[in-house]
DNA sequence: ATGGTGGTGCGACCA
């Protein structure tokens, strides 16, 4: 089974993208983020006619998630708690055996701000509710845009960043809190060399100069660690025409 | 020089 996630910056623009990337990287369940439209603005039909049914949480010009998955996806959830946000970020649904949750994380601006605070308290709403999916379901698979560096190997600069908003403690230390529930980085678990980035900023040539972190995550609960056979990212999107300034990242479990 | 790019939607705002 393969599961990837990607932050398209609008599903309207990166459409044809998508088809291509899906054509030729045939995920069975993939987690956008950053639709950025309402879901009557939902293009089902083009989702379906590449072989996907589809789930959506969307908003106007912001935020959004989507769950695509070559077979149904049932028992959907779009908000971490009743009332919680009305910013639309969340995403679970079970296919096949697999629980699976896509997050766009807060982004946070910067260290201190209002919207940092936001972060956190999201991120500790995002802890609780991951404890009442693992009591319900043994296979959760936890994937997005975390808007977290993990740790210094997944950033180009590790000390330009230091304490900056996507790498600050606080962040680091709240992911932490998550992983302990019982999750595990699917890509570490195949690869430990730095080097690896998932976004690049659109500004100053990043891209060019591979000035990246990697900040889109697959998780996997302790039940489906020993099932991760592969992980990567697909960088080869970042260079094309218009791009999204996230790759797809991807893993491919046994079974 | 707090610059620079891109999406949304037509002026900021968010990332």
């Amino acid at each position: 089974m393969k599961l990837a996630s990607w932050n398209v910056n609008s599903l309207k623009v990166r459409l044809p993208q998508l088809a291509a990337w899906v054509e030729t990287a045939q995920p069975d369940v993939l987690g956008l983020q950053e639709t950025k439209l309402e879901d009557e603005k939902f293009p089902l039909d083009q989702i379906r006619a590449l072989g996907y049914h589809a789930v959506f949480s969307g908003q106007r010009t912001y935020n959004g998630v989507a769950l695509l998955s070559k077979s149904p996806a049932t028992d959907v959830v779009n908000e971490l708690a009743p009332g919680f946000d009305p910013q639309r970020r969340v995403l679970a649904a079970t296919v096949g055996d697999t629980r699976v949750v896509n997050f766009y994380v807060v982004n946070g601006q910067s260290v201190g701000s209002d919207k940092f605070a936001y972060k956190l308290s999201w991120l500790d709403a995002a802890h609780e509710f991951l404890r009442g999916e693992l009591a319900k379901h043994p296979n959760v698979v936890v994937m997005g845009d975390f808007n977290i560096a993990p740790e210094d190997r997944d950033v180009h600069d590790p000390d330009a960043w230091r304490e900056q908003v996507l790498c600050s403690t606080p962040e680091r230390e709240a992911l932490t809190r998550i992983r302990a529930l019982g999750f595990h980085d699917s890509f570490r678990e195949r690869e430990a060399e730095g080097g690896h980035y998932s976004w690049w900023d659109y500004r100053m040539g990043a891209f060019r100069r591979n000035l990246g972190l990697r900040i889109d995550l697959i998780f996997v609960s302790d039940p489906m660690r020993a099932r991760v056979k592969g992980a990567g990212i697909d960088r080869a999107v970042r260079r094309e025409e218009r791009p999204s300034d996230h790759a797809p990242v991807w893993t491919e479990l046994d079974s």
